[in-house]
RNA sequence: GGAAUCUUAGCUCAGCUGGGAGAGCAUCUGCCUUACAAGCAGAGGGUCAUAGGUUCGAGCCCUAUAGGUUCCACCA
């Protein structure tokens, strides 16, 4: 046990071996056992193309943290991790590693493409496992999976199969979100809006006479930000109560340059207030003008190819980008003298999230899911608190959505992904959904089916996470035991990607809430409060931290100070204040063991424990209920400060200092004892409600203490006791270190050098010299040590002491009640006074109300009769006390 | 346009259901005291954005105003 440990912590080397012990332990392994009981948190899954960044490190830290937790609550903990095949991200990160390749994704067809998607998986998938390790993330590695193994794979097809027989999976032409770059749809939740400057193109179409003919004097005149997208205009809008333009209801106007008669609609959707009070439509290129074009029956030309460029259908302008089109379009308009003016225009435009490419909003063919009775069951959940979003007002951000949700586009253009089980007739074109490739066609018998070529939104995986990894589609003994999760972490930013959808699916798929609690955290920013990002380059590596500092120096830095749901920002001091921290602990523990060196420790009776060790048991036993408390609300940063306080404050500053000159006195082996016993179980029960914070100082400590056998993190998380509570101690040491705080600041007001040593009497009321004292560096800890005598208290039970100070031959005689300086003491007591008088008004209000002494219940009551009570005698106290002063 | 959220010490932020104004860093003073200078002992520094209101009592609840951040929707 005695091994020399170093005079400052180094978490290198310690926390690698620490963790490979815990894997070769198996600590972090759990099988559904049905005498314990369970708790669960699912990984919100990293990309396999990810490096792990802060926000992982967060959102990890915190769930590690619960877990181990739980875990020492003696709870069977599981944290299931695993990975995402996240198909658009690494489908374009291949793409970007074939091109440097020179190799183009087309020539290497479908087969191929996958081939090398899969040497990435293996190459990367693994990458981010390795670095939630460094962090110390206690992850059940026997249980990883993967959005696309077979077992997933499985659920996928099966809840779309599934789904698609229910009606809630259906194919349709709609408009959807077109990725011109990265060749694919995409759904609502993945366009961000970007505010631009652009332009107001007012442009007029020529009437068409009675006769027929274009009319040269009438026009109507309107304004665009698309000028291009008049090649597909099958109408113009004007509202059906303009007064403005009511003579044109029925007409018909020119589209020029495609030389198309289209009608004039009238349609409420139109906003009379702006611009010119009409609009065109375009049915294949604008959401809205779909919506006008399905009310009126308006045909809808696509005049764009995938690439967005414009198709054969937009006349001469074919073959062009859409924004060559857009100043050719225009040009020729101005020409035609059909250009009324061109403004300035801001305005919010469509960009696809991943690669910030505009987004052309077309029609197509896709798969949607119908949200309209899928999400009931979601916002039923949480409105009737069946799950708890944390913090609470994330419920409202949750509402927002589920309000206004639109179904859901899952199809993609892509490979990467898990390929839609829906097969076409080569003959007759019927569609089939099933589990397996049918090998004839039902309807006309045909043996040649193709597969829809297209893949899942990577979303729909995901959203099976909760009880995908624990084997649905088999109903397994995990499924049952495991299911519903407990809490899910993560990040405020994908409440609509994934958590709604985890939401609904679990409701759907297993008629039970994937999860109890949701809680949230905010984003990590830089020093400037910057979002750290790669193009910034103001990203912080977790892993420079871990190196530099050590894991739970980065795990302490992330933890405290930060609120649910609120972002926060990264400082170098904070870390460096953490580990710090780390250093605390463990020089206290180093000093702990140099002093029990050699001894036997037998456990102390009651009576031979000393007033200052009774204070901080009792300290450590309401540290212990508090912190419960916090973590039992998810307060991760108000539990962890409490401890870190009660570590650096209360059990280094005041208690290891005061119990000091009885460790190195020899004549009182029993107090000695009781010193040394009180000082390693606070020690432990300080460092086990440390441990899921900082895991790793922690055990190297608790395996110092005890053995390298033994190990925290399957200790048992400490419990209050009531026979450790002790009011009278607390409050004589609280009293006392007023005391020496007041003498401190006299020695310091008089400028007296440190050899100069000050005298200390313990005088009684009645002017009885009752101990005196030699101040040296031990001075406080003797004040301490004698506190039985010092604390002596009058009749009313106040502390009716007081010291005398000599210090460079001066005498000062000190009640101590001027040791906090009698005005600010009776500042301090009026206070209190006019307090405890509102208090007592309250509870007398209380007590005397009749509704509440028939409505409350009987604990409620008593507890108020205690306070009551409790009050009346601070009461007395306070008012004998001002009069004493006064 | 709708919504959320914030405004607390020089900086960054805690402060849970109303009762003590706090932490880290920074600043200043004095200390290498045999666990720790990555430390110890102290000090200074705040009308808790502003104006009202509710309450015995408001940083916290209500209303309004100002400023900031974010999300959603998007009017062509």
């Amino acid at each position: 046990m005695s091994k020399e440990l170093a005079k400052t912590y180094d978490p290198k080397g310690i926390e690698d071996r620490l963790y490979q012990k815990w894997l070769d332990k198996k600590y972090f392994h759990a099988e559904a056992d049905p005498s314990k009981t369970p708790f669960t948190i699912v990984i919100p899954p990293p990309n396999i193309t990810g490096q792990l960044h802060m926000g992982h490190a967060l959102d990890n830290t915190m769930q590690d943290i619960l877990i181990r937790y739980k875990r020492m609550q003696g709870y069977n903990a599981l944290w299931q991790p695993g990975t995402d095949h996240a198909s658009i991200a690494t489908e374009v990160k291949i793409i970007e590693k074939l091109k440097e390749e020179g190799i183009d994704k087309n020539d290497l067809g479908r087969e191929g493409f996958l081939k090398r998607a899969w040497d990435w998986k293996r190459e990367y998938g693994g990458r981010i496992i390795s670095q939630l390790k460094k962090l110390g993330s206690s992850c059940d590695w026997d249980r990883e999976r993967f959005t696309m193994d077979e077992g997933c794979n499985k659920a996928v097809t099966e809840v779309f199969v599934k789904m698609h027989e229910k009606g809630y999976i259906y194919k349709g032409s709609r408009i959807i979100n077109w990725c011109p770059v990265c060749n694919t749809s995409i759904s609502d939740a993945e366009v961000e809006y970007q505010d631009q400057a652009g332009h107001f193109w007012h442009i007029k179409y020529p009437l068409i006479n009675e006769d027929g003919t274009v009319s040269d004097t009438e026009f109507l005149t309107f304004a665009t930000t698309r000028p291009e997208t008049m090649l597909g205009d099958t109408a113009v809008a004007i509202h059906p109560e303009d007064e403005r333009y009511q003579h044109l209801i029925g007409r018909k106007v020119m589209l020029p340059l495609m030389n198309r008669v289209i009608p004039i609609v009238t349609d409420t959707y139109v906003d009379r207030e702006f611009g010119t009070g009409v609009v065109k439509i375009t049915p294949a290129h604008d959401p809205n003008d779909f919506e006008v074009g399905k009310r009126h029956n308006l045909p809808v030309i696509n005049v764009m190819n995938d690439d967005a460029t414009i198709n054969e259908n937009g006349g001469k302008f074919a073959g062009m980008d859409r924004y060559e089109a857009r100043k050719a379009i225009v040009e020729e308009l101005q020409e035609m003298g059909l250009l009324v003016k061109v403004e300035d225009y801001r305005h919010n435009v469509g960009t696809h999230d991943r690669c910030k490419t505009t987004i052309e909003p077309l029609v197509k063919e896709q798969w949607f899911v119908k949200m309209d009775e899928l999400i009931k069951p979601a916002v039923e959940a949480v409105k009737n608190g069946e799950i708890k979003l944390i913090p609470a007002r994330m419920e409202k951000t949750y509402f927002n959505w589920t309000d206004n949700i639109r179904d859901w586009c899952i199809s993609r253009q892509l490979w990467w992904g898990h390929r839609i089980p829906a097969y076409y007739c080569d003959a007759c074109g019927e569609t089939v959904v099933a589990r397996e490739a049918p090998k004839v066609c039902p309807k006309c018998g045909c043996t040649h089916l193709t597969q829809d070529p297209d893949t899942l939104d990577t979303w729909f995986s995901s959203a099976l996470w909760p009880f995908e990894t624990l084997g649905w589609p088999e109903q397994t003994e995990d499924l049952k035991y495991f299911y519903p999760t407990d809490v899910l972490v993560t990040g405020y930013d994908i409440i609509f990607f994934w958590v709604i959808r985890m939401i609904f699916s679990g409701y759907e798929q297993m008629g039970e809430k994937p999860f109890k609690t949701v809680l949230f955290h905010g984003l990590v920013r830089d020093g400037q409060g910057r979002k750290m990002s790669k193009s910034l380059g103001n990203g912080i590596d977790p892993l420079d931290i871990i190196d530099q500092y050590g894991a739970d120096a980065l795990r302490l830095t992330l933890i405290t100070g930060n609120a649910p749901g609120n972002d926060m920002r990264f400082y170098y001091e904070r870390v460096e204040n953490s580990r710090n921290f780390a250093n605390k602990v463990w020089n206290a523990s180093r000093f702990i063991l140099m002093n029990m060196e050699g001894k036997e420790l037998t456990d102390p009776a009651v009576g031979d424990l000393q007033p200052v060790d009774k204070w901080i048991l009792s300290k450590l036993n309401t540290l212990v209920r508090d912190v419960t408390e916090n973590m039992d609300s998810f307060e991760l940063g108000i539990a962890v400060q409490k401890v870190y306080d009660f570590i650096w404050d209360e059990f280094c500053d005041w208690y290891i200092e005061m119990v000091k000159p009885r460790l190195y006195s020899t004549d009182d082996a029993v107090s000695q004892n009781a010193a040394l016993w009180t000082l390693k179980n606070v020690l432990i029960d300080a460092l086990k409600l440390l441990h899921p914070f900082m895991p790793f100082v922690t055990e190297e400590i608790f395996c110092s203490l005890q053995s390298e056998e033994e190990s925290i993190m399957i200790s048992s998380w400490p419990v209050y006791k009531e026979e450790r509570s002790f009011s009278k101690e607390e409050k004589d040491i609280e009293i006392i270190k007023t005391a020496v705080r007041g003498i401190r600041n006299l020695r310091s007001e008089m400028n007296v050098a440190p050899s100069r040593k000050a005298h200390v009497f313990v005088v009684s009321e009645d002017g009885d010299i009752l101990n005196t004292f030699t101040e040296g560096k031990l001075f406080f800890a003797s004040l301490a040590y004698a506190s039985d005598v010092t604390m002596q208290k009058d009749k009313e039970g106040i502390a009716a002491d007081a010291v005398s100070v000599v210090i460079a031959g001066a005498t000062l005689y000190i009640p101590f009640a001027d040791l906090v300086d009698i005005a600010q003491e009776i500042q301090r007591l009026e206070k209190e006074e006019k307090r405890l008088q509102g208090e007592l008004a309250r509870v007398n209000g209380m007590l005397s109300n009749e509704r509440f002494l028939s409505k409350a219940p009987a604990a409620k009551i008593a507890q108020e009769k205690e306070k009551l009570t409790k009050y009346r005698q601070m009461m007395e106290q306070v008012t004998l006390r001002l009069r004493q002063l006064r």
